[in-house]
DNA sequence: GACATCTAGTTCCACATTGCACTATATGGT
DNA sequence: ACCATATAGTGCAATGTGGAACTAGATGTC
C-alpha cells in the first residue's frame, strides 16, 4: 500500500479518536458539577489511580501539558476544597498536591454515575471488545509518544 | 463482570483515547504554520473531504461543536485566506464556505508531510492493524453519539 | 397576507489554555 | 563557599471555547 492510500487511513483514525474524545468529554461535562470541567475531573481521576501526592510537574508532564496549565487546574480544585496543596518537605521550590475527602468523593459519585450506561451498553460494545482494544491503543500512544520526542520538544516539558 | 470492574474498564478506553488525541493534536500543531491550531485544519481537511460549500451551521453539527465556535474558526480561516464566505443563495440568513487554492494547498502539503512518518510506522502500527481498529471505533463513536441525544442536548445544537 | 415561532449567524462575555518572562530554590563545578 | 546554570512554580497577555442574548431572515398557522 503506497503513502497515497495509507496516510489518509491514519488521519480518518486520528479523526475518529478525536471525535470520540469530544463526545465523551461533553458526555463527562454533562455530569459534572458547574464550573467543574473535564481536565479538571481528569487530574482528580488521576490523583486517585495513581496516588496523591505528586508535584504539580509530575503531573503535568504525566497529561503532556504544560506547567501553567496545571498550575490554573489545580488552582480550580483548590478552590473547590477537591485538593490541598502543601510545600515540597524534599524541594523548597516544589509542592505537593493531595486529595481531600470530598475530591475523592466526588470523583467515586462521577465514575459510578456511569455504571448503568456501561451495563447497557455490553450489549453494543462488548467488554471483551474494550478490553482487546485498549492494548492496541496502548501501543499507538506510545509510539505517538516516541514520535513525539523525536520530533520535537514542548516548551517548560 | 460486574460493574465495579467493567466501568474503570471503559474509563481506560476513553483515557488512552485522550491521551492519543493530545499526542496527535500536538504533533500536528508542530506542523502547521504559526497562529493555526489544530481546529482550524480540521475545518480545513472537512471540507476537502466532504466537499465545501457547506453551511457554518452543517460544519458545527459535523463536529458537534457550538455554533458560535464554527463562527470563529472560520474566521480565522478567512482572515488567512484559506477559505471564503458567500451568502446562500437558497438561504438569506445562511452562508456558504468555499475553500481557496491556498486553502487546498495548504491541507495537501500538510497531509502529505505525514506520509514518511506514517511509512516508517508501518512495521509497530501495521496498516491492517489500524483498518481493523478504525470500524471498531466508528460503532462506539455511534454509540455514543446515541447516548449522547438520549441524555442532553447540547444548547445551540 | 399578518403574526407567532423558528432558525442561521454574530456579538459579547466569562473562562480555559499556553507562551514568555520572572522569582525562588537547587545543583554542580571550581 | 561562590557562582553559573538548571528547575519548580507563578503572573500576565494573547488567543480559543462556548453560553446568553441579539438580529435578520424563513416558515407555518390562521
Amino acid at each position: 500500500m503506497g503513502a497515497d492510500e495509507q496516510t489518509p487511513l491514519y488521519f480518518r483514525l486520528f479523526g475518529e479518536i478525536g471525535i470520540i474524545n469530544q463526545l465523551a468529554t461533553t458526555l463527562l461535562e454533562s455530569r459534572l458539577p458547574k464550573g467543574l470541567l473535564a481536565p479538571h475531573f481528569t487530574v482528580l481521576n488521576h490523583l486517585v489511580r495513581v496516588k496523591d501526592g505528586r508535584t504539580p510537574l509530575e503531573m503535568a508532564r504525566a497529561f503532556q501539558v504544560p506547567k501553567t496549565t496545571m498550575t490554573h487546574q489545580i488552582a480550580v480544585l483548590e478552590r473547590r476544597g477537591l485538593v490541598v496543596q502543601s510545600p515540597n518537605p524534599e524541594d523548597g521550590r516544589s509542592k505537593r498536591v493531595w486529595l481531600t475527602p470530598d475530591g475523592r468523593h466526588l470523583r467515586e459519585r462521577i465514575v459510578h454515575g456511569f455504571d448503568d450506561m456501561f451495563q447497557n451498553w455490553s450489549d453494543v460494545v462488548p467488554v471483551e471488545d474494550v478490553a482487546a482494544l485498549v492494548p492496541r491503543l496502548e501501543r499507538i500512544r506510545k509510539h505517538l509518544d516516541a514520535a513525539r520526542s523525536a520530533d520535537f520538544q514542548k516548551p517548560d516539558g
